[in-house]
DNA sequence: TTGTAAGCGTTATCAC
DNA sequence: GTGATAACGCTTACAA
C-alpha cells in the first residue's frame, strides 16, 4: 500500500533503476532510447508513480522550493503579493514557502534558519530593513535573494518595488491643483527604506510644486499602522501647525485619521484632505472612500519571482532592480480647501 | 563551505554519529551517557550544526509539515486563520505548506498532491464542498485531515467552524428588535454547506421570532462575492418584493449592496439595513460602517491546529469538531425601519 | 551505553 | 545506451 517508487517503476519496465531514472527525468532522456523511454514512461503511469521529491531532493541538495520573507500575512498588502510571486513560480517548477516575521529579527533569524535548513534555494524578502546584517551575512554566503519594497545598506541585490518619488509626486500635485498649500505629511518609520524615500520625495515634491519646505508638517510615525497614524495626526494639531491636507506615509496611516477626524469633530474633506498610498482593497467602502496611490501589487510579485528566476538561473547576473510606476486613485477623501 | 553534518559533530565529539544522533534527538537523549551528550551537544552548537530535515524526512518518512488548502489567500477571511495555525503548529515543531486552490478542483488536487508528495502529515482543508469525491478518497487513503468551515457528506472527519446558526439568529433578533419585519436574506452560494447553513438558519430565525417564512425574500448569490451580491439585491428589487432589511450570508456580498444603494440613490441605513457576516477587517470604516456577525478567526485557526494535532498524535480518536460562537457587532448600516 | 550496518528513494559517475 | 555502484544525511535495529 506504500507508493511506488523508482524501483517499481524499473522492474515493471524491466530495466535498471538508473535507467528509469534517465528515462522519466526529461532532461536526461535523450541519453535513453526512445523505445526504452516510452516503457518506462508507460510503466510509471500505470503504476501512478510520483517521484519522491525529498529523496530528490537530498541527492541534488535542490529543492524547487523559494522562501517568501513577509512580515505579516495579515497585512493585506501581501496576499496580492503572494499571489503574484506564486503564478510565476508554479508554472517555473517551483513553490513558495511563506514565513512571517512579525517584524521580528529573531523571529525572522529562525524562520529563515528554517528555510535554509529546507534547502529553500532563493528568498523572496520583504521585510528588509535600510541596516539588515542577517542579509548581509546571507549574501556573503551566497544566498540567492530579491528584495521587495525595500533596499539594504550596503550590499546590492535585485528588488522589486513601487516607484515611490512618482507616487508622492502625483499626490502633492493633486493636492496642489485642488488649490491646497499647507499639506502635511504624516511619514512612516523612518528605519525603513520606505518611509525615508516617501518621506524625501515628500519634500522634492512640495518644492517643486513652490509649496515650500516646512519641517514642521511631516511628523514620522514609529509603526505603519492607523494608530501611529492617528497619534501623529493629534501630535501635529496639537502643535497648532496650520494645513489642509495630509499625504499619509501609506493607508493605514491614513484611515488612522479617520479617527481622529471623528474624535475632534472635524468633517474629510471639508476640513482637511488625506491621501493614502497602497491602494488596500475596500478603501472605495470606506468613509469617505479614501483617495490613495495605487501600486501594483501582484505585478511587484510577478516581477519578483521573475528576478529570482533570473539569478537562480544564472547567479553571475548582474543585480536588476524593477520601479513599478504608481498611480493615482481619486476618491472622495480629497477636495479643494475650504473657502 | 558547505554546512555540517552529523559526522561533523560525531568526529568533533569522539564519537560515532549513531550516538551523536541519539544525543541530538531529545526523544533518544536519554539512551546516551549524559556526559557523552553534553559533549555531542557542545560539539554541535560550536560548529552550528543543523539537522538536515530533508535527510530525516527520506528516513522517517515524515516532515514536521501540514498542508493548508486555502481557496484564495487574498481572500482577508484567511490569513488570520493561518497566522492562528501557524501559532500553534509552529511551537509544536510543525511547519505549514500554504496552497491557493481558487476553488478550481482540478488545481486542488494538483496542489493536494504536491503536498502528498512532500510527505506532509496531514492536511487543514478549507475548501470543502458538501460534494467532494477528493477529500473521500484522500480519506480512505488515511490521510489526516481537519476541515475549516465545511462538512463533507458521507464522511466524519474533524471540523471546526463558527456556529453559523446562532450568528444568523443574532443578526435576525437584532433586526426583528430594531422594529423590521420583511426581512430578506442575500444567502450564499448552495454548493457550500456554509451557504446552505445560513440560508436554512436564516429561515428558523425568522419563524422563531414570528416573521414567516416567505421563500421569495431569499435569494441566491453564485459567489460569495461584491458583484453576486449586487446582483442579488437587484434582482430582488426589481421583483418588487418588499423589504426593509437585509441579512447577507458574508461581508463581501453585504458591501455589494452598497453599490446598488448608490446606483439607485438608496440611503442605508435609512432606506435599508444591511448585516453582513464574518466581520473583515475595516469595515467600521466604511461607509456607512457595516453592522455584522464576527466570527473568531484566529481562534478558528487555533481550534483546526489543535484539532490536526491530536488526529496525528492518535490517528483512531474519534472525530471531534468545533464550533465557535459567533458576536454581533453593531454599526451605522442597521437602524430601525423609516416611517 | 555505544558502535555497526543497512536503508530511506533518488541521481551522478563510472564502467561496459 | 544501459547497468552497477556509491552517495546525499540521517535514523534505527541489532550487535557488542
Amino acid at each position: 500500500m506504500t507508493a511506488p517508487t523508482l524501483r517499481d517503476v524499473a522492474q515493471l519496465a524491466g530495466v535498471h533503476p538508473a535507467t528509469a531514472s534517465r528515462a522519466l527525468n526529461p532532461q536526461t532522456r535523450p541519453l535513453v532510447n526512445a523505445d526504452t523511454a516510452r516503457k518506462v514512461l508507460k510503466a510509471a503511469e500505470s503504476i501512478g508513480y510520483q517521484p519522491n521529491p525529498i529523496a530528490r531532493s537530498l541527492k541534488t541538495s535542490r529543492s524547487s522550493t523559494v522562501g517568501l520573507v513577509i512580515p505579516d500575512l495579515t497585512n493585506p498588502l501581501f496576499p496580492p503579493i503572494v499571489r503574484g510571486i506564486e503564478d510565476v513560480l508554479t508554472p517555473a517548477g517551483y513553490n513558495a514557502w511563506i514565513v512571517n516575521t512579525d517584524n521580528d529579527p529573531g523571529r525572522e533569524e529562525t524562520q529563515i534558519e528554517s528555510l535554509r535548513s529546507r534547502q529553500v534555494e532563493g528568498l523572496i524578502v520583504a521585510t528588509a530593513r535600510r541596516e539588515h546584517p542577517l542579509l548581509v551575512r546571507l549574501q556573503q554566503h551566497g544566498v540567492r535573494m530579491v528584495l521587495i519594497n525595500r533596499r539594504v545598506d550596503g550590499i546590492e541585490l535585485p528588488s522589486v518595488a513601487a516607484d515611490d518619488d512618482t507616487g508622492i509626486a502625483l499626490a502633492v500635485a493633486h493636492l496642489a491643483a485642488l488649490g491646497h498649500t499647507r499639506i502635511a505629511h504624516l511619514a512612516g518609520p523612518q528605519q525603513t527604506s520606505t518611509g525615508v524615500a516617501r518621506a524625501r520625495a515628500f519634500r522634492h515634491a512640495m518644492i517643486d510644486n513652490g509649496l515650500g519646505d516646512d519641517p514642521a508638517l511631516t511628523v514620522e510615525c514609529g509603526y505603519w499602522s492607523e494608530s501611529e497614524g492617528a497619534q501623529a495626526l493629534r501630535r501635529l494639531l496639537d502643535s497648532g501647525a496650520k494645513f489642509t491636507a495630509v499625504v499619509a506615509g501609506n493607508d493605514l496611516i491614513a484611515l488612522g485619521c479617520y479617527d481622529v477626524f471623528a474624535e475632534r469633530g472635524m468633517t474629510c474633506p471639508d476640513d482637511m484632505s488625506v491621501i493614502g498610498f497602497n491602494e488596500m482593497p475596500f478603501l472605495d467602502k470606506m468613509r469617505p472612500p479614501l483617495t490613495t496611490v495605487a501600486i501594483p501589487h501582484y505585478e511587484i510579485g510577478v516581477e519578483a519571482a521573475r528576478l529570482l528566476l533570473d539569478t537562480l538561473d544564472d547567479p553571475e547576473r548582474h543585480p536588476r532592480s524593477v520601479l513599478l510606476a504608481p498611480s493615482l486613485v481619486v476618491r472622495a477623501s480629497t477636495a479643494p480647501p475650504r473657502g
